[in-house]
DNA sequence: TTGCCTTATTGACGCAGGTCAACGCCCACC
DNA sequence: GGTGGGCGTTGACCTGCGTCAATAAGGCAA
C-alpha cells in the first residue's frame, strides 16, 4: 500500500489543534503577529479564537451576515466569493495559512462576501471590537492592520488590471506564479503544488469558463512550461510563467 | 453670449480657496469627519493641509513615490491608474468630492497608483502619521478610516464582479449608475451631469476599447435611456440602467 | 475668426474565447 | 470491487468585442 502524502499539508503546531498560540505559530511571521513583539503578540494571543476546522465546503460565514470578526487560515484553503444581484457566483479570492480575511465585512458592518472551506482548513478568528481596542494601544498593530488592509486594496487593483485586458494565458499564467509565491513564503515548494480548487472556481475567479482553463492548461503543458496531472501542478518555466503574466 | 455653467460645479466652502476647515467644509458628512464629534473635528482640522488645486492632467502623487499621505478630494474628479509591467495603463478607480485617495501606498510605504487630475480639482492632504497618531486616541478616528478602507476593498471587489463576466452595456451601465449615485450624495443631479473623464478613461476603466464604449453610448440613446451629448449625460431611465448593470 | 490636434463616432471585418455537446476519468459511496 | 455522478478535457461552431480605418466634431492657441 502506498502512502499518499498532500504536498500542501500543514502540519498543526500542536497536538492538541485547537489550542495553539500565536507565539508557537510557524505562520505569526506572516500573519498579524508580524511586526509585534513577544509581549505583545501575548497580549493579541489572549484576543484570538480558535475553534474545531472547517469541512470541506463549509462555509466560515456567508454575505450580509452580521459582520464581528476577521480570520486568519491556519491551515487549508478557503475561497471568497459574492453573488452578483443576477444570481451569479463571483470568486473574488482565495486564501491561503498565514492570510487574512473578512476585512471587506469591516465598511459596513455586514460581510460583503461569502467564505468557503476548499477543503478541511482551521481559521483563528480575531473579534473586530477586540482588535479595535488593542490596535488603539499598540501602534504596532494598528499600523501592521492598516497595512494589511492596503495590501488587499492593492491586491485587488491587480485582479482588477488583470482582468481588464489580459488574455486567458496571462490569466492563468498570473494565477499560477500567485500560488507559487505564496507558497515560497510558506516555505512549501514554489514549483510542485496541489491546487486546492477546482477549474470552476479558477475561472470563475479569472473571468473565464471551464473549458478555457483546461484549454490553456493543455497548451501550457504542450509549451512544457507546466505539468499538470489532475489538480497536481508542477511549474517546469517559472519565467516563461512569469513572461506569460503580463503579455 | 450664452453663459456656460460646469452643473457640477463645486463651490468653494470659504472665499479664501485654501484655508477652509472640516468644520464649515459642506462635504464633512461624506469625508473623513463623518462620525467624529465637533471637538474632534477640530482635532483632525489641525492636521489637514491645504494646498493649491491642481490644474487638469497635473498628478496628486505617482506610483512607487514615497507615501506619506492620503487625500480627500474637495473640488473636481482624479483617476487613479496603475502601469503594468508591459507598460500599459489601467484604471483603478474615479475619485468625487468627498471621497479619499491614496489608501493603497499604506501597505508597503509606497504609493501603489498614479493620481492625476481630470479637470481642475482641490484636494485635503492628510499625513499619514499624524493620521495614525489621532487614530489612536480617537476611536471614532480609527473606526471610520477602518470603514473606509473596508470599502474601497468591496467596491474593488464590486469591479473585479463587473470584469469578470459582464457584458460591454452592463459595465457602461454600472459606472453611469455608480457615478448617479455617488452624486446624489453631494446633493447633485443624479439624472443630469457631466462626465469628466474621457471615453478613453471609461474604456480603460471598464475593460472596454473606445470604440465599444462609444457604440454602447449610441445605444443606449437609441433605446432612449440616456441622452448623451459629449460630455454631457442624461439618464432618462434610470430603472432600465440598473436593470442593464446587472444582466 | 482660422487652423490644428485631440477626442468621439461609425462601419467593416476578424478572432479569442464563449457555448454546446460528447466523452473519459476520478473517487466516493455502496 | 463495482458503479454512479461530478469534474475535467477536447472538438466544432458561434458571437461580442477588438482592430483598423475613415470621418466628424470639439476645443484651444494665436
Amino acid at each position: 500500500m502506498k502512502l499518499i502524502v498532500d504536498r500542501n499539508e500543514d502540519v498543526p503546531t500542536a497536538p492538541s489543534p485547537y489550542q495553539a498560540s500565536c507565539t508557537t505559530c510557524r505562520l505569526s511571521s506572516l500573519c498579524l503577529p508580524l511586526a509585534l513583539e513577544a509581549a505583545e503578540i501575548d497580549i493579541l494571543d489572549r484576543i484570538v479564537q480558535r475553534s474545531k476546522p472547517l469541512q470541506k465546503g463549509q462555509h466560515l460565514y456567508r454575505e450580509s451576515e452580521h459582520f464581528q470578526s476577521v480570520f486568519a487560515v491556519r491551515s487549508g484553503t478557503l475561497k471568497a466569493y459574492r453573488t452578483t444581484d443576477n444570481g451569479r457566483e463571483q470568486v473574488t479570492g482565495f486564501y491561503f495559512p498565514g492570510e487574512i480575511l473578512g476585512m471587506d465585512g469591516i465598511g459596513n458592518n455586514r460581510h460583503a462576501s461569502s467564505a468557503k472551506a476548499l477543503e478541511t482548513a482551521a481559521v483563528c478568528e480575531i473579534p473586530f471590537t477586540a482588535l479595535e481596542t488593542l490596535s488603539a494601544k499598540m501602534p504596532h498593530l494598528q499600523r501592521h492592520f492598516f497595512q494589511l488592509m492596503s495590501r488587499e486594496i492593492a491586491e485587488d487593483q491587480q485582479l482588477i488590471t488583470l482582468l481588464s485586458k489580459s488574455s486567458a494565458d496571462a490569466r492563468v499564467a498570473a494565477l499560477l506564479v500567485s500560488i507559487s509565491t505564496r507558497n515560497a513564503r510558506r516555505k512549501l515548494s514554489a514549483i510542485h503544488f496541489r491546487l486546492s480548487m477546482s477549474r470552476v472556481d479558477i475561472g470563475n475567479y479569472l473571468g473565464l469558463t471551464v473549458e478555457t482553463v483546461s484549454r490553456v492548461f493543455s497548451r501550457m503543458q504542450k509549451l512544457g512550461v507546466l505539468r499538470v496531472e489532475n489538480k497536481e501542478i508542477e511549474i517546469l518555466g517559472r519565467d516563461a510563467l512569469i513572461e506569460m503574466a503580463d503579455a
